[in-house]
DNA sequence: GCAAAAGTGTTGTCCTTACACCCATGC
DNA sequence: GCATGGGTGTAAGGACAACACTTTTGC
């Protein structure tokens, strides 16, 4: 029985006594998750936000976040607050940091831990739309409630960086996608325009886009090849890297 | 008055009584920060562990952790507990992640904030051996109390990598070193060996590297240039950086 | 046939890698 | 004088940047 419960609460040796005396000597603070929900569309990088519900904030835009649950991981509770505000399950989402700058919270303290999300615009409907929940152009914000313009900046240079390093830009887009769709999210994300010819060698050499044997319809041009993305062989081919570079 | 609270606690807006209502509402959880505190000696990876304090986990080890008070930055926490145990301020530290799978603690729910801490062995003399405070080369530490082996690891994946990214190996390192040294601390953390030749080259031509005029003394070979970085010239060059790489 | 984007190669430059010999010091 | 690591250059290969024309589709 001792041996079960180990197992479900997930680490190897299980509740003890004196140590839960210690742990109540603590102080309690109140926790939170905010999710930077990105998408991409009309070759766009775009933020899901909401309209605070402070007054204080009246107006102002504010991230998805939700209080943490007594006895919730903080993974669980990004990913329910994604649930709960886009119904979509199995999202990339990915923790970015800690923020616990005192007076932050206009209601005392409050620590909150940032989750990044990507999700892919066209699968999602959105469910309600309460609180005006609505997409933003990232580069179009200005003032947010609370911290989260700050939070907002930190998230997008985070996805800046990791995008160059890890095929986020993928989670982005539709399981087939043209290669066009693939620049424009890098260059929108990015805020750069990349050479056509070399971003399709870049990606041709590294072998991870497959050929789905169909091609854009419905285009007022040339139509172009979709491709999947190879995801089974990328975490094979994961690489360690060395490269001093700064 | 207002303007005034208003800079002190860091937010644009003050405090507000519906704000606090509601924050009042959300479970309050206990934070702990833990660091991670990187050296290099002997031309290893050093961390600085202690023996835990619970009975539970007897004679096992500890990362270097302590209770968030109640109106505790986690920053301003874990230098606090950096300068409980090394007695060093102004040392490099970094927010790595924050972990609270449930039953992480068998004293109930605890969430940490893990920091990364970087300090020139040098430097530092240890102020206390309570609790058999003590270095340990990084690669051969099995295991440790808590979940601290897989925060460990995860640390030690986050320095292997920000370490080609950000000139942080000047962090372990006394104020003037060789080249020698650096490549050493480099070897050490990427657990690999470089030619030294191309080492050499590659910081050079990075252009941060300035002659101290000084060599090396009390060596049994040939002495060799001791030199400082350049922490100016490096903020003023930081690139940014595009180069899709995965 | 025109607009709009797809598709495709080559060249020069730069960066990375591999590799071997002499030099200065302590003992 | 010998052991130990310091200091240095070159050549080949690979990656990246710059650049223009033809093709396919919708209208």
């Amino acid at each position: 029985m001792l041996e079960y419960n180990k197992s479900i609460i997930g680490v190897t040796d299980g509740f003890n006594k004196d140590a839960a005396i210690l742990v109540n000597s603590y102080p309690k603070v109140p926790l939170t998750v905010d999710c930077v929900i990105f998408a991409f569309e009309d070759n766009a990088l775009k933020v899901l936000l909401i309209k605070s519900d402070l007054d204080q904030y009246k107006d102002q835009l504010s991230l998805l976040g939700d209080m943490v649950h007594s006895n919730e991981d903080l993974d669980v509770a990004a990913n329910r607050v994604l649930m709960a505000r886009t119904g979509m399950q199995n999202v990339y989402l990915e923790q970015v940091h800690t923020f616990s700058k005192i007076g932050r919270h206009p209601g005392g303290r409050v620590v909150t831990t940032v989750y990044a999300s990507l999700l892919n615009f066209k699968h999602h409907e959105m469910k309600i739309h309460e609180n005006e929940l609505k997409w933003h152009a990232v580069n179009q914000i200005d003032t947010m409630a609370f911290d989260h313009k700050a939070i907002l900046d930190y998230a997008y240079k985070w996805l800046q960086k990791r995008i160059q390093e890890h095929p986020l830009a993928l989670s982005l887009l539709p399981e087939k996608f043209s290669l066009r769709q693939l620049q424009n999210v890098y260059e929108a994300i990015l805020n750069t325009k990349l050479d056509r010819r070399n971003f399709r060698k870049k990606f041709a050499s590294m072998g991870l886009l497959l050929d789905s044997n169909e091609m854009e319809i419905n285009v007022t041009h040339r139509p172009g090849k979709l491709y999947t993305f190879d995801y089974a062989k990328y975490e094979l081919s994961k690489r360690n890297w060395v490269g001093i570079d700064f």
